[in-house]
DNA sequence: TTATAATTGTGATGTTTGTCACGCGCGAAC
DNA sequence: GTTCGCGCGTGACAAACATCACAATTATAA
């Protein structure tokens, strides 16, 4: 569990053993049922996730009350309302678990204080904005230059456990689709 | 022109005349024509551009030829191919002038050099690299929740500046629309 | 188990948006 | 000044997609 942290961690930036016991102990190891929120939307963020095991979706609800999935969090991926987050305002958005997570997660604090500590954190961390900022830039491609049935296609490729492991619903939702409408593309 | 480019930074991080002057040594004064390319699709991407006057679009070619307007660049604002200059990879897209443009360019090595000798550049950086990255999760937000007319009533609230300054056949490519039914919407 | 809710597929119909075709006005280049 | 290309609007039609309605199937909980 530990390890898996580490391993993450060490994709991008190099760790001694004493470096990541100090990393962890600005974490801490949290776990949800499924539905349970780890954000509510218009309350503050405190705290910014990384994901051990289960599965979160990232909601922002219209004024029309309609649902739409900004994103989803599957293992090893972070997830937070970073806006919310980083400039401490509070959220537009919810997080909320598809599955039973398991997540470690970090206070804004103890995220500004790891930073200053330990400098080639804050690196790992700004790599893992451009990452943020690259796959977003990718998905909004997906929308100019690609119809719902290439997005489907790209989603299904790129993947393809979410269509086993989340409604169908949430997929067309994540996709900018109706539900009848992703139900005909799977034909 | 150094002045701006000064307040720009000490919007996010204070800094002294002679850390900025540091700062500064890091980058090139450089002059652009209408239609000139900053980065041109398939070549390395060396440079990350702080735009200090003039007009870019970031453009992506699809399959078909048809071109996509990624980004706009006026006053202020950086921008790049992030992913090819962050992971050092060909570019995918191309940044061309709109206007004729003036610009700080830094080299990735500069930036490298400059995130170590004075990390709280890194920071700015950082900062940026979130703005961004919110910048683009409120794009695809705007995508998934409203049609092509409610985007460009969108845009021309928050961006007035630009239907001014851009021919409509691209700030529909930029909406996802086509020139048609942007023209429709002026009505 | 049984009842209850959630998920999914599918037909019918309407709306939104794209594509094709054409004309007009304006500015740049010669 | 004339020519040429570009930007922009607009009509007609086709394609993509949403919405509404309903049934069937599968999970969930009492």
């Amino acid at each position: 569990m530990k390890k898996k942290l580490k391993e993450h961690i060490e994709k991008l930036i190099p760790l001694s053993d004493d470096e990541f016991t100090f990393v962890l102990s600005h974490f801490t190891f949290e776990k949800y049922k499924k539905n349970d929120f780890l954000i509510q939307e218009g309350e503050n963020v405190n705290y910014c996730y990384y994901v051990l095991s289960g599965l979160l979706k990232l909601v922002f609800n219209d004024k029309n009350g309609k649902q739409h999935i900004v994103s989803f969090a599957m293992e090893d991926w972070w997830e937070s309302d970073f806006s919310a987050y980083f400039l401490q305002t509070k959220s537009k958005m919810s997080l909320q678990c598809i599955e039973d997570t398991s997540v470690y997660s970090i206070s804004h604090k103890n995220y500004q204080k790891l930073s200053t500590e330990l400098p080639k954190m804050e690196l790992f961390f700004l790599k893992k904005s451009y990452s943020g900022h690259i796959a977003s830039q990718n998905r909004i491609l997906s929308f100019l230059t690609s119809n719902a049935k290439e997005r489907y296609d790209q989603l299904l490729k790129q993947h393809p456990v979410l269509f086993q492991r989340v409604p169908k619903s949430l997929l067309a939702s994540y996709l900018g689709v109706s539900r009848e409408t992703l139900s005909r593309f799977s034909l």
